[in-house]
RNA sequence: GCGCCGAUAGUGUAGUGGUUAUCACUAGGCGUUGCCAACGCCUCGACUCGGGUUCGAAUCCCGAUCGGCGCACCA
């Protein structure tokens, strides 16, 4: 059995992961969060808005998952996502039916699925590998589709990604921030993709959870004032001329910036800012590198891309966050569709003074000169140069026709103006987390097998902050009298937020084994010397040691070792358990 | 979507055209047990689904679903 297995295994076993729908023999790409995959997950998501939502103090929405079609029609996701495929009828290979005929047509794209069938029948074209006929073409579309409301009138799209919400609220989220760049929105929620063939568990679903950030920044500005903060940490960078080279190469962020293997300072910084958050949750950094996009994968509208992938046992590298430099293309794709202004005034530091052509049309001579055509008229003239105001006629071209006038319908002269500043389409920084991947490279790196006495011993070294389970509650044995405090210990620890497992079954042992297997981090023991001393014991899940504390101050003690302020041994008198 | 391979309790497995489908671990109960998967007894629990062949199918055949691998896809 390999890692992977292993990891998947133990994940169905004891309730993190279930493949859904299981009851009605499944569906490929859909994932149930088990009882402790729930926590689990809600616990990476609270460390991801603890970052970016808490301390870099971006702002949180929710939008709907069913978008309506303007939405996808701006992003591009409905032409861009709905490729028209064709088979062969021999060999059934399939091809992209518009790259048969890129040769004869210059713009596939333009044309329906049944124009494309007619030229590869007209041009005889046949299957490239095996020369046997082509069928019809057919459009395979990644989007989910539904109606909205009865009718068939209105259809809606599930959500291929999070980003959608925060570009649609842009003139709203730009109020809320008091009209100032740069500021940003985060969405965490489910996306949905209709792939063709997920397959390896978590990796490729049909449904998943996203966290995206969209920071929207001043295109003129890409430092960042914390930029300092992360300038030191060291990473392994997969640039592209890396990857040419085949070998990763270690530096600092500071480094990359200055060297140019990172566009700027934002994107390193939200780089940074990723690597610490992918530590938190537990991503081993020697198991984690960032890789920039090629030219030809990027996006043609990114400037820069870069990628924190993992390894993972089996799968090899994965990706499990995109950090994208968009720039304007997304305000600029909504701005064109809607019609709606989403530029940003940006203030000079200091007002500028310009000289500025005024021309003014005589509208009361020109409209009852040429009715309806006027405006046309007077809009022409205004854009005229002044050279072009000189002389004995002027000439205008309205719509083909040739218009002449007399001068003396237009005055004009050089006026001076204050420009206090200018409209700019902001640039957009788009962290965007797989949060499933996150969760499933956090179960692998956290997996760790030792052997005790001959036994094989599973834990999961989760970290503190994301652990399903936080501590453990053992009576050493079933017994009433050893029943009650525990109970009374695990009421008090509950009340105070902890998650708490509260275990009587079975030999204490086999109990710590369990909360191993689970990533339990501490395991609290009642035994007779909570009953006459008032302590218990804590056994710290990764070394096994363990120590006696007082009672009354076991939750002090717990909060400090998650708080990471003492260390385990500091929380107590050490004790050996095998002498016992 | 295509090709190859697979599917038996929660997990890992044995097995067969014909009595009540094997074993281990897990889980639950009782007893025992003073700190790292102890022990004894008891209990729960499965042939992925649909169709066909057959007196009889969990076993053979076909299809579907799910999973693994390869190809394709991954805006």
């Amino acid at each position: 059995m390999d890692k992977y297995e292993k990891v998947t295994e133990l994940a169905r076993r004891r309730g993190f992961l279930w493949p859904a729908f299981e009851l009605y023999g499944g569906a490929a790409g859909f994932y149930d969060y088990g009882p402790l995959g729930g926590p689990l997950k809600r616990r990476i998501e609270d460390t991801w808005r603890k970052f970016f939502v808490i301390e870099e103090g971006f702002a949180e929405i929710e939008a709907p998952t069913i978008g309506v079609e303007g939405v996808f029609q701006a992003s591009g996701h409905l032409s861009g996502f709905s490729d028209p495929l064709t088979s062969c009828g021999e060999c059934k290979e399939i091809y992209r039916a518009d790259h048969l005929i890129k040769h004869i047509v210059e713009v596939p794209d333009a044309l329906s699925n049944e124009e494309i069938f007619n030229i590869i029948k007209d041009n005889e074209i046949y299957c490239p590998e095996c020369g046997g006929n082509l069928s019809n073409v057919y459009e395979f579309n990644l989007m989910f589709k539904t109606m909205i409301g009865p009718g068939n009138k209105m259809p809606g799209y599930l959500r291929p990604e999070t980003a959608q919400g925060m570009f649609i609220n842009f003139p709203r989220l730009l109020r809320y921030f008091r009209d100032t760049l740069p500021f940003a929105a985060v969405q965490i929620g489910k996306s949905f993709r209709n792939e063709i063939s997920p397959r390896q568990g978590v990796i490729r679903l049909r449904e998943f959870t996203q966290a995206e950030a969209e920071i929207f920044i001043n295109p003129a500005n890409k430092t960042h004032p914390k930029s300092s903060e992360v300038k030191e940490i060291r990473v392994k960078f997969y640039s592209q001329a890396a990857q040419e080279r085949g070998e990763p190469e270690d530096m600092t962020f500071g480094e990359a910036v200055d060297c140019g293997i990172i566009a700027h300072q934002v994107l390193a910084y939200y780089v940074a800012r990723t690597y610490q958050f992918l530590l938190a949750v537990g991503i081993s950094p020697n198991l984690m590198r960032f890789r920039q996009h090629k030219s030809d994968e990027m996006a043609h509208y990114a400037a820069d891309c870069w990628d924190a992938e993992v390894f993972l046992d089996r799968l090899g590298w994965i990706e499990i966050v995109g950090i994208a430099d968009r720039t304007d293309f997304d305000l600029k794709a909504h701005m064109a569709l809607s019609k709606i202004n989403l530029k940003v005034f940006v203030p000079f530091n200091k007002p500028v003074k310009r000289q500025k052509l005024m021309v003014k049309p005589d509208m009361k001579a020109l409209g009852p000169m040429f009715k309806g055509k006027a405006k046309a008229i007077a809009d022409a003239l205004k854009a005229l140069n002044p050279e072009d105001l000189r002389g004995d006629r002027i000439k205008i071209n309205i719509d083909g026709e040739i218009v002449e006038l007399d001068p003396s319908l237009v005055s004009y002269g050089i006026v001076e103006e204050e420009v206090r500043g200018e409209e700019i389409i902001p640039h957009v920084i788009e962290p965007s987390f797989g949060i499933d991947r996150i969760i499933y490279a956090a179960m692998d790196h956290a997996y760790y097998e030792d052997t005790v006495e001959g036994e094989t011993r599973v834990v999961l070294r989760f970290k503190p902050a994301v652990a399903p389970i936080e501590v453990a509650i053992l009576p050493l044995m079933d017994r009433e009298d050893l029943v009650a405090p525990a109970e009374k210990i695990s009421d008090e620890l509950r009340s105070l937020g902890l998650r708490i497992d509260y275990d009587t079954s079975g030999s204490i042992g086999r109990r710590y084994r369990r909360n191993d297997e689970v990533g339990t981090p501490y395991c609290v023991t009642v035994d007779y010397e909570t009953l006459e001393a008032g302590t218990i014991t804590i056994r710290d899940r990764d070394s096994m040691k363990q120590v006696r504390a007082r009672t009354d101050e076991l939750a002090k003690k717990l909060k400090a070792l998650f708080e990471g302020s003492i260390q385990f041994q500091e929380a107590g008198v050490p004790i050996n358990a095998n002498e016992q």
